[in-house]
DNA sequence: CGAACTGTTGAGAGGCTTCAAGCCTAGTGG
DNA sequence: CCACTAGGCTTGAAGCCTCTCAACAGTTCG
C-alpha cells in the first residue's frame, strides 16, 4: 500500500521542528534521524489499516492524514487528522496492539517512520523524552473526553458548528477566513457522528443563517461569533 | 470535602499491588511510600472537582470512584469508573491542567495522594514507570476512541447492552451472576449518554427477553450471549 | 462520453427525548 | 411507631430530531 512515487526534498524530512524531538541530545538525534525512513504518500494513500501490526511510528512532516475507525457496516469515524509536526500511530506502537485505527492521506503527505526499537531508545536513553510523550498521549485523551460529552448529549447541529470551529482552530483559514482543509461532506458526518444528508441540511442552514458561505469544499467563515453561539460551548 | 471519618488499615494503603509500581527499586518505593497520604473516603464524597487545581494523583487502594464531566445543564458524562489498583487524576496532572472531570466515591474508598514532585521525580528516574504510565494512558485513550465511535453510530439500545457488558468485564459478578457494583438508572443513562426514561424502558425490554433480572439496582445476568448480540460487538 | 463518486432535496418513518403524573423506598422527625 | 418527605423509579403520551430511502444533478476521471 505505501507508495512513494516521488522523494521528499531535504527540507520535508526534517524532524528539529518537532517539540517531541526538542530535549534530545545530539547523539540521540543522529540517532533518530538515521533510523527514520521518510516517504512521500499521494493523497488517497493508506498508510496503515486496521488490525495490521506496527513497525514504528511516523512523523507528519507535511500535508494531512485523516485517522479514522470503521464502524457499523463499515461506516468511518473519524478520530483526529494529523498534520505537520504531529505523530500517529504511536498508540497502539506502545501498547503493542494490532492498529485500531486506520491512516490514510487526505492531503499529499511526507510522513517519516521511526522503528519501534528507536521509540523504545527513546524512552530508555531521556526521560524528557518520554515526558513529552506523556503529554502529548495525555492531551489527546483529554480531547477524546471531551468529544465523548459532547457527542452523547449535543444536537448534531450543535456537533456540526463546534467541528467547523474546530477545523478552524486546527488548519489555517486563507486572508479570506476561508477553511484550508477540503473535506467531502461525508468526512464532515464522519467527524460528527451523523448522516451526510444531515450535514447537508445543516451547512445550508448555517449558510442561510449567514454563519458560512460555501462554495464546493471551500467553507468560508462569516459569524464566528454566531457559530460558536449555535455550537454551545 | 476531603473528609476521612476512620482511617484505613495498613493493608488497605499498600501500593505493591499497582502493576504501575512493579519496576521501581527499594529506594524508589520507599520513597513512594513515604510521600503518600492515605484516606478513607465515604460514599459521596468528591476527591477532586472540574476546575480544581490537582496537587497529584491518586492510587485507588479501594472501593470505587465515579470519574465524569458536566456537559449541558449539569448532565454528567461518567468518562470511567475506577476501582482498586487503578489510579485517577493523573491526566490533567501531567498535562499540568486544571482537572477536566470530578470524581466522585461511589463505594466507598481509600486513596492515596502521590504530590506531582513525587510522580516527576519517578519519570526522572526511573524509564520503566514512564514506560508503564504511557500504557496506561494509551489504553485509556483506546477506550475514548472506541467509545467515540460507539455513541456515535450505536443506537441507544447497543449501547446499554454493550455498557452492562462492559460492567460485567470490569466489576465481578458473584456466584449468582449478579453485578457487583450498583448504579442508579441516572448513572447508567450518564454512561449511555440518553435519557434516565430511556434506560429505563429498554432495561425492562431486555429483562422481558430474559436477558437480565432486575431487582432494584441488582442486575442479573442472564443470556449473554444473546446481549451481546443485541450489543452488536 | 459514460462510470463512479459526490452533492442536494424531498418525503416518510421511527427512535428518543421531554413532560407529566404517580408509585415506591428509605430516611427523618414528631 | 407512623406519617411525611425526598429522591429514585416507572409508565404513558406527544412530538421532534435525525435517519433512511429514493431520485436526480453535478463533477471528476479514465
Amino acid at each position: 500500500m505505501r507508495i512513494a512515487i516521488k522523494r521528499p526534498t531535504e527540507e520535508e524530512t526534517q524532524l528539529s521542528g518537532f517539540h517531541l524531538f526538542k530535549k534530545l541530545n545530539d547523539d540521540e538525534f543522529s540517532k533518530l534521524n538515521f533510523e527514520k525512513t521518510c516517504s512521500l504518500y499521494k493523497k488517497g494513500t493508506v498508510i496503515y489499516r486496521e488490525g495490521s501490526r506496527l513497525t514504528g511510528f511516523f512523523c507528519v512532516t507535511k500535508g494531512i492524514v485523516k485517522i479514522f475507525k470503521t464502524g457499523i457496516d463499515g461506516k468511518e469515524q473519524i478520530i483526529r487528522f494529523a498534520k505537520k509536526g504531529e505523530i500517529i500511530a504511536y498508540r497502539s506502537l506502545l501498547s503493542q496492539e494490532l492498529a485500531c485505527t486506520t491512516a490514510k492521506v487526505i492531503d499529499e503527505a511526507v510522513l517519516c517512520h521511526i522503528p519501534y526499537h528507536t521509540l523504545l531508545f527513546l524512552i530508555e536513553s531521556n526521560w524528557q523524552f518520554s515526558h513529552h510523550m506523556l503529554q502529548i498521549v495525555c492531551s489527546e485523551l483529554r480531547q477524546a473526553n471531551d468529544y465523548i460529552t459532547d457527542i452523547a448529549q449535543k444536537t448534531v447541529r450543535e456537533r456540526l458548528a463546534e467541528v467547523l470551529l474546530l477545523l478552524k482552530e486546527n488548519f489555517d483559514l486563507d486572508n479570506q477566513n476561508t477553511l484550508q482543509i477540503s473535506l467531502t461532506r461525508e468526512e464532515l458526518a464522519n467527524m460528527v457522528g451523523t448522516a451526510t444528508e444531515s450535514v447537508i441540511r445543516l451547512l445550508s442552514e448555517f449558510k442561510q443563517d449567514k454563519m458560512i458561505e460555501l462554495q464546493g469544499r471551500k467553507i468560508k467563515f462569516l459569524d464566528i461569533p454566531n457559530l460558536r453561539r449555535v455550537a454551545n460551548i
